[in-house]
DNA sequence: TCTGGGGTCCTAGGACCC
DNA sequence: TCTGGGGTCCTAGGACCC
């Protein structure tokens, strides 16, 4: 069975947890937006994409905070050791909520149920936060239930009676279905799960293009294969800034500038990361609330603050015209197609820290064959170990 | 109801190669 | 010289998630 444990308005049940005083009061954690609003804040419709403004509107005793990062990360940190202690197979979705394989612990830790149990006692005692979990056989149905039984509760689908649980839901439930899709289900009168499993899977896919009809085709009919993968590596790092108010026509100085230090807060992150991206974006965000992306794939992979803002400079020039017709409203960069920064992955054992003598190695084919080589290693890189074609390329 | 900042995956068309 | 088919990569945009 798989457990999907997520944790309960996250930031506001830090704060909460940080001052009895804000206990069972309306809580929003929030910097212009709400970030995260506690269950009692909820409950006067504030959601997380609002503004606080209007927050404050729908719920005036509200307590309004500043967000603190690093207590957030402290706290997922000591959850995600909870994790850790419960099963080697974790699957970290985002800083609160990850995906259990406890298939084969019955013996050690008992049934799921009981794991899911323990898990959420742990939690709470040892962090101090709520924690809501859905068990079931898929990842899927593990997450949908966690999802129903959100806050502070435990589910547990029985493999005898999924298509029960499922198929009554609304499709909104659905791990892939957004307002886009919902809004075109509802169109056609589609809004519970069983409906859309008695759709054929042409007829979805004609509605919702080729992945996303036949993903959720599969999982209306309760398919989903999907192990619970231990580590993902993130494929780009980006950032963004809202410029506000400067609506009218940018000033190409004060645009150069913001620009600059996006560039330096995302290369030193890249760097931190040791990785190097060969893709670099702009992203952008107009007046009239319309966006655009301008990209360039580079010769070769860097994390040089240079070489980016170099190519990013150029984005900008390729964009003036829109950006000086529409006025921005938002600049954002992403820097993708990540690989380590050694260019060419490693056996298992060395990939953490290669050694001196693979670093040279790693030079010497730099040098000798140069940016074709390196850019064959990229592609390479995504498999396992080194690979000879890498040398004869 | 006009919303911040961090990501993921998919699609369609064009360029290019064999 | 004409014509076909298959594949990869790049770019821009769209939808979704937390």
């Amino acid at each position: 069975m798989i457990l999907h444990a997520d944790l309960d308005a996250f930031y506001a049940s830090v704060e909460q947890r940080d001052d009895a005083r804000l206990r069972g009061r309306p809580v929003i954690v929030g910097a212009g937006v709400v970030l995260s609003a506690s269950y009692e804040a909820r409950a006067f419709g504030v959601y997380t994409p609002m503004g606080v403004s209007k927050a404050l509107l729908l719920c005036p005793d509200a307590v309004v905070l500043h967000p603190r990062f690093t207590a957030y990360s402290e706290a997922s940190k000591r959850v995600f050791e909870i994790f850790d202690n419960t099963t080697p197979l974790v699957e970290g979705l985002s800083i609160d909520e990850a995906f259990l394989d406890v298939h084969g612990l019955e013996q050690l830790s008992g049934t799921s149920t009981e794991i899911a149990i323990k898990l959420r006692h742990d939690v709470r005692e040892q962090v101090g936060l709520p924690i809501t979990v859905g068990v079931a056989r898929t990842k899927h149905l593990a997450k949908v239930a966690s999802g129903v039984a959100k806050p502070d509760g435990l589910l547990v689908v029985p493999p005898d009676d999924e298509l029960g649980f499922l198929h009554p839901l609304a499709v909104e439930h659905l791990w892939g279905v957004g307002p886009v899709t919902a809004r075109k289900l509802h169109q056609r009168g589609i809004t519970r799960v069983g409906q859309l499993a008695e759709l054929g899977e042409d007829g979805l896919v004609a509605i919702l293009g080729r992945a996303a009809g036949r993903h959720l085709h599969a999982l209306a009919h309760n398919q989903d294969p999907r192990p619970v993968h231990v580590r993902r590596r993130r494929h780009s790092i980006g950032s963004q800034h809202a410029t506000g108010l400067c609506r009218l026509p940018s000033d190409p100085a004060e645009l150069d500038a913001t620009l600059v230090g996006l560039v330096d807060r995302v290369t030193r992150r890249v760097r931190a990361a040791r990785r190097v991206g060969r893709t670099v974006v702009l992203r952008m965000r107009f007046g009239d609330y319309t966006r655009a992306t301008r990209s360039q794939t580079l010769v070769m992979a860097t994390n040089e603050t240079q070489t980016i803002l170099r190519a990013l400079r150029g984005l900008v020039v390729s964009a003036m015209p829109l950006i000086q017709r529409e006025g921005l409203t938002m600049l954002g960069i992403t820097v993708s197609n990540l690989e380590n920064d050694d260019a060419v992955q490693l056996p298992l054992p060395f990939e953490r820290r290669p050694p001196r003598a693979v670093d040279r190695v790693v030079d010497q084919v730099r040098e000798r064959f140069g940016v074709k080589a390196l850019t064959r290693a990229s592609q390479l890189g995504r498999s396992d170990g080194l690979e000879v074609p890498l040398l004869s390329d």
